[in-house]
RNA sequence: GCGGUUGUAGUUCAGUGGUAGAAUGUGGGAUUGUGGAUCCCAAGACGCGAGUUCGAUUCUCGCCUCCCGCU
């Protein structure tokens, strides 16, 4: 499935920074070029060993090398240029074996830009593959070998660099919404621990190359909604001197109002110059809410994964597109898109196609619509009118 | 034409002398660091007629229907 019949226009090629470019100085991996009078928001430019993107920005997920029903020339000419993989599910097939000969996942999966991986600590939520952690490491079970595999917070790092992507992310304990408070202090206790080690041998792996080739490591922090732990896991991780920080553990049944009151706590304790990744988050008006807050990263599976069931962006709000109202509408997903399936197809065509399951588009669409809102967003902030468009997206959004 | 068999939700099947349950489908909803899912809610049925009985979807009879066999 692929649209490559949409030409490229100028400006986004020239968003796609080309190999031979890459090779600038990295002292600042991170840059804020524009800060909000208003808010927290602001625009920054990562800088990664693959090139810059700018910030505030949303990855699709890639888990194993592919956003689903997307091909990498999709993503390019949707302006998408980062997206994130799962180290410990690659892995789980030998793909970081295979990725390794391909001189990392850039190259295997031919995206021409930034490449992160999560470490896999968020597959201790599924029982299908986790058995059990302890001090050492996380049990995992291979679903596809049946054998059991431990991974320790060294193993998850050498497999992010043998996939050599440009972000890896520590393997954190996350843990559940529902767990009790003291559950999520021992997954305090536990990430803390493991991002020392992470840090320390991933340091120790890397400390023949040069900087500017360097893969950059983020640490995540855990608490759930208590305050306390936050601030303890944010403190720990801190003192590490990571390359940036994730808020881990929301998007799991929390309300908004308790993930934004951390998410705002953790504003305060994190370095003004670090970039911050909030994780797992992909609600549209959840995104801007958060960028005014001051969050420079996300990434989440709800575009691509609400796509394929049924469940599509719009100017508007939410659109289910399954519903009965629409089995002969003649109308674009969102008559406001410029994409090429709101330009093409009706939403009676993609809802008659959903029943077979046939892919015509809609993620394409759901990625195309966040990756322009959060386009927007920086322009809005460039402008100083971000407030005033986040008030407006809240007043027109019907969930 | 005769004999047997069958008839319960849109569909495939349970079940009971005190007016019925599932699966699937349908209509809503959920879905947030993806194993190409899963979960929640709702609506929806005893072929027709007569008899026995306090009461029949259930038992009896007739009609119709499904399928099988015989002529």
């Amino acid at each position: 499935m692929s649209f490559t019949i949409i030409a490229l226009d100028k400006k986004t090629k020239e968003n796609f920074a080309k190999p031979e470019e890459m090779q600038n100085s990295h002292k600042e991996i991170f840059k804020i070029i524009e800060k909000s009078k208003f808010s927290k928001a602001r625009v920054g430019i990562l800088s990664t060993k693959s090139g810059k993107v700018e910030t505030p920005f949303f990855m699709p997920v890639a888990t194993r090398g592919v956003v689903k029903s997307l091909s990498s020339e999709d993503l390019q000419e949707i302006g998408i240029k980062t997206v994130i993989s799962n180290a410990l599910i690659l892995y789980l097939r030998n793909g970081s074996e295979i990725i390794k000969k391909f001189g990392g996942i850039r190259n295997f999966m031919n995206h021409k830009g930034i490449n992160f991986t999560d470490s896999g600590g968020f597959q201790m939520y599924s029982p299908r593959i986790y058995i059990k952690s302890n001090d050492k490491g996380v049990h995992f079970k291979n679903p596809i070998s049946g054998e059991k595999l431990f991974i320790t917070p060294e193993k998850d790092m050498e497999i992010q660099l043998d996939i050599n992507s440009d972000v890896a992310m520590c393997l954190d304990t996350m843990p559940m919404y529902n767990h009790s408070k003291e559950e999520i202090a021992e997954a305090v206790r536990k990430t803390s621990l493991w991002a020392e080690r992470c840090k320390k041998h991933h340091d120790e792996l890397q400390k023949d190359l040069p900087e500017k080739n360097r893969q950059m490591l983020f640490g995540i922090i855990q608490g759930g909604i208590y305050e306390d732990l936050r601030k303890k896991s944010a403190e720990d991780l801190i003192k590490l001197n990571f390359d940036g920080y994730s808020i881990g553990g929301f998007g799991l049944g929390e309300t908004r109002e308790e993930e934004f009151k951390i998410v705002e706590q953790m504003k305060k304790l994190i370095p003004k110059d670090k970039p911050i990744y909030l994780m797992g988050i992909g609600d549209p008006l959840e995104i801007l809410k958060s960028i005014s807050y001051g969050i420079d990263i996300f990434d989440s599976r709800m575009p691509t994964q609400n796509a394929r069931r049924g469940m599509l962006f719009t100017s508007e709000g939410k659109l289910r597109i399954m519903k009965k109202e629409y089995e002969f509408s003649k109308e674009p997903l969102d008559k406001n898109c410029n994409c090429f399936v709101c330009k093409n197809y009706s939403r009676a065509f993609i809802r008659y196609q959903l029943t077979n399951d046939e892919a015509v588009g809609k993620t394409f669409h759901n990625i195309y619509f966040l990756q322009k809102l959060i386009e927007t967003a920086r322009e809005k902030i460039k402008e100083g009118k971000f407030e005033s468009f986040l008030g407006e997206c809240e007043k027109n959004w019907k969930e």
